[in-house]
DNA sequence: TTTTATTGATTGACGAGTCAATAAAAAACC
DNA sequence: GGTTTTTTATTGACTCGTCAATCAATAAAA
């Protein structure tokens, strides 16, 4: 049966298979057995493809974060004015792609995981980076403290992340929320 | 060498290692043997007490609860007008009894379990209804959404409290951060 | 015949929870 | 008061599962 070229389609399912089996388990303790199970395929092969189950969890952490950024880029792409790109921002880190309970779910253990996980950490650190960075160069024409005021967007994106990881009654429409907390600290018109 | 009445003792022991433990190792990963040695004693008498790890761990969780909710209590009862109660939640939550990094890393892996654990997460439900109750009362009189703002607030704690968690650099002064954002949703004067 | 794909079976470690045994305080009994 | 019994405290040793990681074996491309 072997047929050639199966790596990336093995390591393509096994994320997808990992960050699923994380949702359902709501933790990161899920065995790379039932990953395997789940991706089709036994757990050797699994060790063979990854080399353990670290390695796994970054790739699948490292998915969802490229997701992340593609969502972020292609919304930023259809706008310009600083207001569009700090909505375009918030509306992104709510996608429907990155609101999915299990990417969610997910999300909130690789923050726990970080703690514990160099590597981890230095994906977040980047995700968070990049965050900023995006939040600041939407900020700087409109508001006085530009980094400040990204910082508490950043924070309110990450606490609203947790409720919607807890399950809690989430506000309808997270996204408004933000910006309508942020508008009384923006200047200008347009 | 028995002394009797030992049992209370021991509990609180187990529960201090145990917050110590779990901020170590930045995870709920830590074994009973590991938490009992930190306290003093076998792993058995650990089990004797408590029955299993999962019980120290809520026993933990109650006492971080407990902690904050005497934080609380006692801030709120130096104050009377609706600004400074909001001050005192938002303050309470910053408080150096629950800002201590240990507390926080168990914190967030406390939100974390509580996706697994109906028992955990019955507590973080109790947090979370206290906190936005007790928020929602402050604000009623000089806000126009108090349910709204409570919440958006309650989502800024959290998230502040996971870069605490994260070991970022944290701003000076989260609470201050807090309030400056939330002034411009006041009304009224004083 | 060398490389890639694949797995069942196995190893080895670790760790939760149990148990029987020891010892000292306290309570009950004479 | 002294003896017996019960309760409380305590642990070392052990059981039993689980699971990550390895390995040897099979098979089909190249």
């Amino acid at each position: 049966m072997p047929k050639i070229g199966m790596e990336p389609i093995r390591r393509e399912a096994l994320v997808t298979a990992a960050i699923a089996e994380i949702g359902a388990a709501g933790s990161l303790d899920v065995t790379v057995s039932a990953i395997s199970k789940r991706a089709g395929m036994s757990s050797a092969l699994a060790h063979h493809y990854f080399g353990n189950k670290d390695q796994i969890f970054l790739a699948a952490m490292r998915h969802i974060l490229a997701g992340f950024a593609v969502e972020v880029r292609s919304r930023l792409s259809l706008v310009e004015a600083p207001r569009d790109r700090l909505k375009a921002l918030v509306e992104a880190s709510f996608a429907q792609s990155c609101f999915d309970p299990e990417v969610i779910s997910a999300w909130l253990n690789f923050y726990v995981k970080a703690h514990s996980s160099p590597d981890a950490m230095r994906l977040l650190r980047l995700y968070q980076r990049r965050l900023r960075s995006n939040l600041i160069h939407a900020l700087r024409p409109i508001a006085r403290e530009p980094a400040a005021l990204a910082d508490a967007i950043a924070a309110l994106i990450d606490g609203l992340y947790i409720r919607a990881a807890l399950g809690a009654p989430i506000s309808r429409d997270p996204a408004a929320t933000i910006l309508a907390f942020t508008a009384p600290h923006l200047e200008d018109d347009q």
